[in-house]
DNA sequence: CAGGACTCTCAGCGCCCTCTCAGGGCGTTG
DNA sequence: CAACGCCCTGAGAGGGCGCTGAGAGTCCTG
């Protein structure tokens, strides 16, 4: 782990570092504020500890340079205030969490590791084929970058279809999934419906990823 | 937004209840351990602030259990305590951060926003789209620099819209986070108030970022 | 007490989505 | 060759769904 510790008073860096080097951290220190804005902006980190009261440039101007220069690396406050005041206005300010002094260093450790424990979510669940694109998220559909506007059902239809790509679906199969269960209607409103679709994302772009399986059932095909 | 406190003295969760709607939070209370523990596991929060201190069963044992659960929505520790053990503890068993009473209400809002900030992929205090900026530490709105009034229930709104930004929301996911849980009208006041917020926030400035997805919901898109 | 801001309800309207139906093409089967 | 089954598609009905204006109720403010 990488932490940049910004503060000026030399006894309390001097002890920090002692320990945080030895629980393993790699630790680069800076003195004064403006010397901490270069290095977080030039270097990658995965922590800042910043100290409020720095010579040159607070820690509220650190703080807020870094987010403006688009710097989210996770910063923790140290302060040696007590009003609430300096307390809001540095989380406002950009920080993520805060430490009034006199703190002791087992606290600053479980701090940080709550800090370092966002797991950011990864969430793009796109689904694709070949040029096609398909966003769950956004009920939007693309092919080679061309957006195409789909309805309910034929998005529910060709989601279906790319969940289960290379893969004949029986007419029944595709009904039982993308209508409603207590549909009663006859088989033939999935016809209509791929009809639609082939209009949509095939005939436009001379594809052919619908293909229809005499007597099976349809099979939407890509990666050929 | 939606938040679960877990608190059993009576009075100040009844104070904190007042202030959070007043500002446009959804809140629901529990009043001890297992309760807390049920709802948060079955409903879905954007964060629980929880007491240490809980008939039936410890604030420590309900984060635990949570995070085991693997829920995590993130979790604010409130304590009476101030010895730091418990402090350590409660970070290590999973809370994001921790409050030791007496606090002041500011500290609290200022605490939280910190935390939903982080929850959706590190976020600046200040929600942006595009042009659109909003505010939730004065509750001021501008696009293209250009103000914006917002009455509460618009704002709420908007937020949550700018939080969840390029994602289909539905009228009744939508109704459980900016509506309070008790509101039993139709659906229709999401449709009513959207309208109210294209009438300020897109069609001064001819823009379309409040997209209607039939059938699924609303889509506040940006950065495209 | 009047006026205004805000929240919510309700009903009307219009669009487009969904689904039905029937006719035609085509391959298969007797 | 005729008959049949299977698939495709255009036309069109109906209704669900979303949008909006009007207005009632409430609270706050001057």
């Amino acid at each position: 782990m990488r932490l940049l510790l910004v503060e000026d008073e030399a006894r309390l860096a001097a002890s920090l570092v002692r320990g945080l080097r030895a629980d393993g951290v790699v630790v680069e220190v800076a003195e004064d504020g403006p010397t901490g804005l270069r290095l977080a902006r030039e270097l990658d980190f995965d922590v800042i500890v910043l100290d409020l009261m720095l010579p040159h440039m607070s820690g509220f101007r650190v703080c807020q340079e870094l987010r403006r220069a688009n710097v989210w690396t996770p910063i923790l406050v140290l302060t040696a205030k007590t009003g609430e005041f300096d307390e809001i206005e540095s989380l406002d300010s950009g920080a993520d969490d805060f430490l009034t002094k006199p703190f002791s260093y087992s606290v600053l450790l479980a701090r940080l590791r709550v800090l370092l424990r966002r797991d950011v979510n990864e969430r793009p669940v796109v689904l694709e084929a070949d040029d096609l694109r398909l966003d769950p998220a956004t009920k939007s559909c693309a092919r080679a970058g061309v957006d195409i506007a789909l309805s309910a059902r034929e998005f529910s239809l060709l989601e279906y279809f790319l969940r289960n790509a290379n893969r004949v679906l029986s007419k029944d199969e595709i009904l039982d999934h993308v209508w409603d269960p207590d549909f009663d209607g006859s088989p033939n409103i999935v016809e209509v419906y791929v009809g639609y679709l082939r209009r949509k994302i095939d005939r436009p772009f001379s594809t052919n990823s619908i293909v229809t399986v005499p007597r099976s059932g349809y099979l939407f095909q890509c990666g050929a």
